[in-house]
DNA sequence: TACCAGGAGAAAA
DNA sequence: TTTTCTCATGGT
């Protein structure tokens, strides 16, 4: 990808979105407990299930492993496939203890923590990369479906790229960059919410000056 | 009513 | 190995 037209869709959302202050959470902990929730969800749902969970224990992986499963679906409901989560939920908790918690991970190199956290069971590439980014400060670009639309739309990169080609394609693009990736990926998602997807031609876009079709 | 959301893993082909 | 299916609530 040309690195100029990396950085220009970078300043083009910045100056229409501003800062957007990610990642919502009080802790490296949380934050990596909020990836997992966040799956294929939106973030509001998200937000009421770590409400609830906080509201019945610390938000610990030890208070976490101690819940019976049904327990720790039903507070998880609000964001959605509960089941499936209490069950990812738990394995992350038992791999985060296994691996010496946020002290223990903290120590790894990022080539080494991800691949620890990706042989955690329901931590996939982007969950890691989320991770990597928010809880740990590492330069790491998250590539999320927002990234593919947004990106493919420009005519920057094919749709079906794969997950690594297109993480590797951004960080070589712009740099090692822990802050500039925390920003740009929260900016991408935060233009992805704003877009009408029935609108391809959205003549408001804050891109449509740099987009071959009008709009991204 | 239908579609989508800050994906991942299992099952089927 | 690649594609398809499943998981599920809440907002628009």
């Amino acid at each position: 990808m040309d690195p100029e037209r990396v950085r220009a869709v970078y300043e083009h959302l910045f100056a229409a979105y501003g800062p957007q202050h990610w990642w919502p959470a009080d802790s490296a902990f949380e934050v990596m407990v909020g990836a997992v929730l966040t799956q294929n969800t939106a973030w509001t749902n998200v937000e009421r299930a770590l409400q609830r969970l906080a509201e019945r224990i610390p938000l610990r992986a030890e208070s976490i492993l101690e819940l019976p499963h049904a327990e720790l679906a039903d507070a998880l409901r609000s964001a959605g496939y509960f089941n499936v989560k209490a069950r990812r939920l738990r394995s992350f908790c038992d791999g985060y203890l296994e691996a010496g918690g946020l002290e223990g991970l903290s120590a790894l190199a990022t080539p080494h923590l991800r691949r620890q956290l990706l042989g955690m069971h329901g931590v996939g590439p982007e969950t890691a990369d989320d991770m990597l980014l928010y809880a740990f400060g590492r330069p790491v670009f998250v590539v999320d479906a927002y990234t593919r639309r947004v990106f493919a739309r420009l005519g920057l990169i094919e749709h079906e790229t794969g997950y690594e080609t297109l993480r590797a394609a951004f960080e070589d693009a712009l740099g090692p960059d822990a802050d500039l990736f925390n920003e740009y990926h929260a900016l991408i998602v935060r233009h992805g919410k704003a877009r009408c997807r029935k609108r391809p031609d959205c003549p408001g876009c804050c891109l449509r000056s740099i987009c071959p079709a009008g709009g991204a």
